[in-house]
DNA sequence: TAGTGGTCTAGACCACGCT
DNA sequence: GCGTGGTCTAGACCACTAA
């Protein structure tokens, strides 16, 4: 039986029993692996397991389903919901191939490394002023065409595991990757559309003058602290941004 | 004591008891009107009205508070919530005006008239192929500067009462004035970016070959229906578009 | 101190998916 | 028919607000 006592966080002390277990699932979830698309024990079993009521299993359940990360079906159980980034963060970008159709652009990592501190972005993560980064240059592409340059900035000490990975390892993707090597989850972002014709703070080949779309994005784990800071130029052609406002 | 037989829906044959208490409660907000900043009554006093348990009337209310049309205050009660548009769906066009500072801009209205039926929007406003729709030519400024030349469609029985209303009486933010005039309540919206050089659909002036933006959006109800298409055409100058996704 | 919403329990019965 | 999650009940006790 799981111990909800060992948790570290002193908030613990008067969390409410339903979110310690809500927690406890969730690291259970990520660490110690249930499978994704199989079902965790049901309701009445997690009941007997944490010594409390079912009532209050449902409760610590329910926020993990709102959340995307468990999908409940009657009658059959509750499953694991390895999250479709496809269909979420990573949708709201859809450029046109050659073809006319929407694809997802491919990407290439051009660098990685660790930096010092940025005041700046520490504040936007969060972090103390002396905390190194983990710095990204990426350039994003459809067919051979750079649509996107990206600057990616990470605490050091969380993604630190990447620093150990050769870039061709690097996927397409880079959240699904986060998860899967530093289980890092992006569940949210702030994001911010402008333009900008300054081109001295970016690789995209372009004449002076021509207006780039500028993209920054603060992206939040699961329990909404930020854990990335983004900047993406592109060419405004072909370009479309889709969103659900609620 | 509400009746909740009453319901003409024939979905509510089978709907839970607190999904058919949301929407009483839903319409009684909105209809016979307690009064924003004001309490509901209590959820025991609840409870007895509708007969039914206070579990009952917290699994109603809660959805109720997710859709932010009530705010929980513990220990002082449960308030109506006007929804606060202005830190929602309008918050993301920042503009900023002379002085630097981001405003909303405002609005004027060129024109309203019913018009016939139009396949795409009619569709995209889940209606017959028939009904017949109302169209708003609006314009939005900063300062004297028109920043947005927008064209919306609206369902004509649903919005009938705009048709007699004076162009001058309408509000600089269309979401409230729809709420007061038809109880339309616009709870979330999907949202398209693109570029286009295409002038001809609009009157902004610009010079030709210039880039504009283009937004699409669909506004939802609080049911999840289709209520309003809209097309804003703007410059990219100045522009921001700030989105939390999630 | 009285009254509100917040947490938690224990259990009944229903709707659904499987076999 | 059995096990799953979905609905609903009745009631205990806690945390917070206000007079």
């Amino acid at each position: 039986m799981p111990s909800l006592l060992s948790t570290t966080s002193l908030a613990a002390l008067t969390m409410p029993l339903y979110e310690r277990i809500r927690i406890d699932i969730q690291s259970r979830m990520i660490q110690q692996g249930w499978a994704p698309d199989e079902p965790i024990p049901t309701e009445s079993v997690l009941a007997l397991e944490y010594n409390v009521s079912v009532g209050t299993i449902r409760k610590a359940i329910e926020r993990l389903v709102q959340d995307g990360l468990l999908l409940k079906i009657q009658g059959k159980g509750t499953f694991i919901k390895r999250p479709d980034f496809k269909n979420s963060l990573l949708r709201f970008f859809r450029y046109r191939n050659a073809l006319g159709q929407f694809v997802v652009p491919s990407s290439e990592i051009q660098s990685l490394q660790q930096v010092p501190a940025i005041p700046y972005i520490n504040q936007q993560l969060g972090l103390d002023a002396d905390t190194p980064l983990i710095q990204i240059e990426r350039l994003r592409m459809v067919d051979t065409t750079v649509v996107l340059s990206e600057s990616i900035w990470l605490s050091q000490p969380l993604f630190a595991p990447l620093l150990d990975i050769e870039l061709h390892l690097f996927k397409n993707l880079l959240y699904p990757f986060y998860y899967e090597t530093c289980q890092q989850f992006v569940l949210s972002a702030n994001e911010s559309l402008s333009f900008t014709n300054d081109h001295t703070d970016n690789d995209l080949a372009a004449n002076v003058g021509d207006l780039l779309i500028k993209i920054e994005r603060v992206a939040h784990n699961i329990e909404g602290l930020p854990i990335e800071y983004r900047v993406s130029y592109g060419h405004p052609q072909n370009f479309r941004y889709e969103v659900r406002i609620s």
